[in-house]
DNA sequence: GTAACCTTGACACAGCTTTGATAAGGTTGA
DNA sequence: TCAACCTTATCAAAGCTGTGTCAAGGTTAC
């Protein structure tokens, strides 16, 4: 059975040998060993580096960011923290129509606007 | 009215006024403001900034992380793509049938060839 | 009317992340 | 055997994060 080594890899996927050490590091792409140690990349690895690549690319984000998001799939005591963190935003008119919604987000730029414009523009707004 | 300015709130919840303002700017907690610009913290957003300590403190993690798992939350395209990404299992090499990984290994070398000399990715026909 | 706040913006700095380079040593295959 | 790989570990540099501090100017409250 044999997979690509580590060079061979990088040079398929656009990857150097270093950064596929770091990416396995991480925790992203973990690849099979030989008995003797060396990294085996398989078809999948290989495809998974290369959509890596593009996800990152994408939506402009860095490998910190899905090993964090991997983490966050993992580890479930986080993930409720963080979501129910995140679930109480607070003074928004959460769960409502979207006009609603909208009509707030327009009083946030007034207060803003009326922030930068040196007032007298706007009454409190509420 | 019980609104805090920076200073009332940073000293009711352990941040900086510095670090509020951080947090704000990451996206974290966006405080309503006054006519003339000031921030006003209220019984919500004060809450909230010591959960927050909460949450970094128990799960050791940043305030960059929390802003990540915020832009995931409102970003669907970027969730999406991210746990389509964690979603696919590495398949090794183990996992494929062994006619599959013979016709693999017998265009391996041209795979290789075919990356070094142009730039292009190949698409692997899974 | 002035002291004590607030605002944004900028400079700074430690520490971490990301990436490369290099060293010392093991494995492989012609 | 020997070239050309591979391994881990370490040093290094560029860039980002988190945080303090200060400046220039507007607002509030006594």
């Amino acid at each position: 059975m044999e997979a690509l080594t580590i060079h061979e890899a990088a040079q398929t996927t656009g990857w150097t040998p270093r950064m596929l050490r770091y990416i396995e590091r991480i925790g992203l792409i973990e690849p099979a060993r030989t008995e003797s140690g060396y990294r085996q990349y398989g078809a999948g690895e290989l495809q998974r580096l290369r959509t890596l690549r593009e996800l990152l690319a994408e939506h402009e984000i860095g490998l910190g960011d899905v090993a964090f998001a991997l983490r966050l799939r993992r580890d479930e005591a986080l993930s409720g923290a963080v979501d129910s963190w995140l679930e109480a935003e607070p003074q928004r008119p959460e769960a409502v129509s979207a006009d609603e919604w909208l009509r707030w987000e327009q009083e946030k730029h007034a207060r803003i606007i009326a922030a930068l414009t040196t007032n007298e523009t706007m009454e409190t707004a509420a």
